[in-house]
DNA sequence: TAGAACGTCAGT
DNA sequence: ACTGACGTTCTA
């Protein structure tokens, strides 16, 4: 509901849902149409498919749920740094100008926590070393200095 | 390795 | 259905 339109009070501060869960890279069947990506299934379902093996369901204009699980869930923004906060995008960055084929945020509003953090064992991310000054132990604590902020806990640093 | 393009998710 | 934006893949 209320959005918080072009209000000038600053009081209102897009408050991001906080799911507890901060990740499930296990299962996950939040898919709106369950597409969930499954190479193999899909696969062996296409070349059934194909040789007329069996034609799938019929269900009414349903798809079927695949029980392979899978697609890690999207990250969503901390809505506490500096670029979250920021309100309107700035129309000229390189994000902004291709922005129907980039589909980026603003790269002046992309927030600080969704640049770096994406486990390293996970994907390409990997400048050779996480951080050549921080322990483990930062990283790991880093993800709660948003929530602590927003829970009042800006006593860090 | 950064940036562009694309696929897809997720909120309205 | 539309649209914004994250994640992955492709490309220079
Ligand atoms: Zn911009
Ligand atoms: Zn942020």
């Amino acid at each position: 509901m209320h959005k918080l339109k072009g209000g000038p009070g600053p009081p209102v501060q897009d408050i991001y849902e906080f799911s507890l869960d901060e990740e499930d890279p296990k299962v996950f069947l939040g898919a709106r149409s369950a597409r969930v990506v499954s190479p193999a299934a899909d696969y062996i379902r296409s070349e059934h498919e194909q040789a007329g093996l069996f034609s799938l369901p019929h269900m009414e204009g349903k798809e079927l749920m695949e029980p392979v699980v899978a697609q890690k869930k999207k990250r969503k923004r901390c809505g506490v740094c500096e670029p979250c906060m920021r309100k309107e995008n700035c129309g000229t960055c390189a994000n902004c100008l291709n922005r129907k084929i980039g589909h980026q945020i603003c790269k002046l509003r992309k927030c600080d926590e969704l640049k770096r953090r994406k486990n390293p064992w996970e994907g390409h991310p990997s400048p050779s070393s996480i951080s050549p000054s921080s322990p483990a132990h930062f990283i790991e604590h880093e993800g709660d200095r948003c929530r602590n902020l927003l829970l009042g806990v800006s006593r860090m640093q």
